[in-house]
DNA sequence: GCGACAG
DNA sequence: ATCTTGTCGC
């Protein structure tokens, strides 16, 4: 897959939100493909501290609705743009769009482990790598970045609306009961309904849906495997 | 000014 | 996100 809409990563915080804005131009709301048969997981763990941290990101490919695997590429580079609540993307998104680059299937949706439409400036990382890959996109998060909502009831497959500024910008999903639940948001060329359905036909029992938490098992394992180890400290000694 | 703040 | 052992619960 190769970047459709291409742009400059490498540029000030200031200069990385006057381009949300000008990409978000590009998103479209509604949904506008029909059946889904491949869906891919992407992801991305980091190693090492300030100007020599790596980046490993990773996606992994499913038929839908069976999750059944059919790929997975990975890559890696250091990441040099810091953490910004609200400029994620422009921290993760390099890294991220190299692995795409390798991926030969043209999955039918996308799954980020970030947030999406539920953004400041509406266009969160899900948003903004769908639109430059063209692809419909979703964003499955952990954890609340904007907005408020009620708590639903605690059965699979309730949700409730994240609403800031009087808007529904995604939904507050439960993916399994007895657990926090996830924020859905759209990426693009998806309305929040099929995003939500799309999720949900991804979660197999566990609150992170398949495809995303596939990826961040393998980016893990990538990063313990190509990490140096720490040498080993010198074994106990029973002398004294 | 104060509090919030994806990963 | 990452740093990290044991521990509580199904």
């Amino acid at each position: 897959m190769k970047a459709a809409v291409p742009h400059p990563w490498d540029v000030s915080p200031k200069e990385a939100a006057r381009l949300q804005l000008e990409l978000r131009g590009r998103l479209k709301k509604q949904k506008d493909f029909k059946e889904i048969r491949t869906v891919a997981g992407a992801d991305i763990a980091l190693a090492g501290r300030g100007k020599q941290t790596t980046g490993y990101a990773g996606v992994v490919v499913y038929s839908f609705p069976e999750l059944k695997e059919i790929e997975r590429r990975w890559a890696q580079r250091l990441v040099t743009f810091p953490y910004v609540p609200g400029l994620l993307v422009f921290r993760e998104g390099p890294v991220l769009l190299d692995a795409f680059a390798k991926v030969r299937t043209e999955p039918d949706v996308l799954l980020f482990d970030a947030h999406g439409y539920s953004h400041p400036r509406r266009f969160g990382l899900a948003c903004h790598l769908s639109v430059v890959l063209n692809r419909p996109g979703i964003g499955v998060a952990k954890s609340l970045l904007i907005g408020h909502y009620e708590e639903s009831p605690p059965r699979v497959g309730a949700w409730t609306p994240l609403v800031d500024a009087e808007e529904t910008i995604g939904a507050v999903l439960r993916t399994r009961e007895g657990v926090q639940p996830v924020f859905i948001s759209i990426g693009h060329r998806i309305d929040l309904e099929s995003a939500i359905q799309v999720a949900l036909a991804c979660s197999d029992g566990t609150r992170i849906p398949k495809p995303t938490r596939e990826a961040d098992h393998f980016v893990e394992q990538l990063k313990r495997g190509l990490t140096p180890a720490e040498p080993s400290p010198p074994a106990q000694s029973t002398l004294f």
